[in-house]
DNA sequence: TTTACAGTTGAGAATGATACTCAATTATAA
DNA sequence: TTATAATTGAGTATCATTCTCAACTGTAAA
């Protein structure tokens, strides 16, 4: 169960937008804090069809951009034709290595990376908004 | 034109594959690497089309694959949907800064950053086959 | 609390990029 | 030149995601 500072800045973040906080929005944003995975659309759908909450697949993707939009969650794209979503709640910025035989999925953060990002944009003259690293290879046991 | 010499290493590289070397494969090899863009499917099958080169557009898709799997193009999403595909053919290696409004794409190489990536992925056991770095935000024009 | 109503939901249909199917055609090696 | 396996194009299928719309429900004001 998602505490309730969680859940008042949901409610917060749905009202300032004109939304209505419905018990369909808050079970997805509970799923999604409550997993640590990088799990796709159906994925979160079959996990609350088996907790018995009833969310329609229309609901979940209506709701995974709320989340995204404001900053409950993070929307990723492995080449595979699937978003992926994980929670944004009590997890810091990183990006991702991927295994390309077995899926797995490692998180890493490197503060050298992000600032010569920051030195390159600025040398570009764009202004940084997100950025999307991703490194593909085969993980200990898949070599 | 491609030149002879690029046009014999395609004809190399399909008939390691056991594939043949047709004139509609030629067509799209040609229409790539006299490019620089990053272009869709859709965009690379018109363009053949202007020329008066039929291709299919399936063709168009069945080949990009070949191309990519032997390394005379890159495949890249930018999230949108679509894939877009740009010439490895005399273009060394970059990653890209993405214009979130007009869509403007901006080619970076850094190699302090590449290194990093390898010292990531030996950091993690993983044995590295490729990356996906795009920086997004608004460029000049567009702040 | 009721009421009024704008926003939400679910089920199924629509969309759109890409992959597949298959009969007719063609490159290739002998 | 021939045999044959690969290729092509046109249309169809697929699959993730978005849209539609009628029934339903938070919400804020009375």
């Amino acid at each position: 169960m998602a505490d309730q500072k969680l859940l008042d800045r949901f409610k917060i973040a749905l009202k300032k937008e004109g939304l209505k906080y419905t018990p369909q929005r808050t079970a997805v944003l509970e799923e999604i804090i409550k997993d640590k995975g990088h799990r796709e659309s159906e994925e979160i759908y079959l996990a609350l069809k088996k907790r018995g909450q009833h969310v329609s697949r229309a609901t979940v993707y209506r709701t995974m951009d709320i989340l995204v939009n404001n900053g409950f969650a993070r929307k990723m794209n492995l080449g595979d034709g699937r978003a992926r979503y994980e929670s944004k709640v009590n997890s810091p910025h990183h990006d991702h290595l991927v295994c390309m035989d077995c899926g797995l999925i490692v998180e890493f953060m490197d503060q050298q990376i992000e600032d010569l990002q920051d030195k390159i944009a600025i040398q570009y003259n764009f202004q940084l908004k997100r950025h999307i690293h991703q490194l593909f290879g085969l993980c200990k046991k898949c070599q």
